[in-house]
DNA sequence: GTCTATAGTCGGATAGAC
DNA sequence: GTCTATCCGACTATAGAC
């Protein structure tokens, strides 16, 4: 019955963090969300400390793969907005982005946490950027700017309507990802969608990397 | 000397939530950051709970001033990303986008102090949307968004780069605002700017509110 | 591997001296 | 208005029974 006992505590973690944030994540709050005694944690993880960058660990690779698999058909802006929108609402209504910020805010000032943060979340920027090269880089535009900078703001873009959604739940956001896909779709038409031709720019292969 | 003291009460809670995290900071840990005893927090303010309330007020009303003294005369987009960039830098230096992403994060799972955060934050939003009207909501562009939407995303692109930034300050990020200057400038010179004419709409008054 | 019990620290908050 | 002293609950972590 009981899977992984590790899983198991990285689980009610995780569900406590959605719950109570990460200022009422103790060892004894996880305890009563997952019905097992505290000192299992330290029995399996040594201190909350290790616990936490377990659990970050944990869900950001379960989620990356999942978003790779759904973006890699994407073929202009407008679509990888609706995408994109549709991906977030589902990790919204599961509680993941709160999971995320309150993970961002609670390692803000730690830094080996904060590393440990950025490193699973570096995979996530990385393939915005693939996705972003796919659609842009290709165009004339692709060489005037950034792509990395673009790639990280439209990450930050998401982590911070997220935590902007939590403290206003009531208004909903959904509206705003439908203007973010007028706006794309309207900038998708000024560059020309890859793989047609515009009067501004040339034919070129898009690359599969 | 001491000027009054719950002002140097809050201050010391703003340095202690700068330094320690929203995790961090505690009323014995604000006595620590201020030279003062624990207990004056309690006859000043009560609780905790209420010196955050008052945090949140103090530091958002001197803020939201400045900004709009230094931005009421921008025109262009491109401008509008410049100094935003360079409030932006400013407040990053202070650590006053810290002190905001970690009082969000503290109020996500409370509701009373979610709506209070959110209260105070309402004529930032407000502001850069008034901003935006001057200079799209005239163009022919104003009514294909929802600028309350843009408004909202735009707010919240700066908070997410802050809190991501936090957790990377090795990678400056300079260049993303550099690039966001770039962009603007580039969509700038798609819609037109304003009180110029442009082939696709015609000449209005900016309406002064 | 999981539990109970407990040590030791730190938290919010109050009473009361000055 | 500011301090000392203190209550009491919650915390991390460990020792040791089972």
């Amino acid at each position: 019955m009981s899977p992984d006992t590790k899983t198991r505590i990285i689980e009610a973690t995780v569900a406590t963090i959605k719950s109570e944030g990460i200022t009422g994540t103790s060892a004894r709050a996880i305890a009563r969300h997952g019905d097992f005694n505290q000192a299992l944690i330290f029995y399996h993880f040594g201190s909350i400390e290790e616990l936490l960058r377990a659990t970050m660990e944990h869900t950001s690779s379960a989620r990356i793969e999942l978003y790779r698999s759904r973006l890699e058909g994407v073929e202009t802006l407008a679509d990888l907005a609706a995408v994109a929108g549709d991906l977030h609402k589902e990790d919204r209504e599961q509680g993941n982005m709160t999971l995320l910020t309150q993970l961002m805010a609670g390692a803000a000032n730690d830094e080996v946490r904060a590393a440990h943060l950025m490193t699973t979340f570096e995979p996530w920027i990385g393939f915005v950027r693939e996705t972003l090269d796919r659609l842009i880089a290709t165009t004339p535009f692709g060489g005037m700017f950034d792509m990395d900078d673009i790639a990280f703001s439209i990450s930050a873009l998401f982590v911070g309507v997220e935590l902007m959604s939590d403290l206003d739940p009531e208004r909903s956001r959904d509206t705003v990802y439908d203007t973010m896909q007028l706006l794309a779709g309207a900038f998708q038409a000024v560059i020309g969608e890859p793989g047609q031709d515009t009067a501004s720019r040339e034919r070129q292969e898009i690359p599969v990397e």
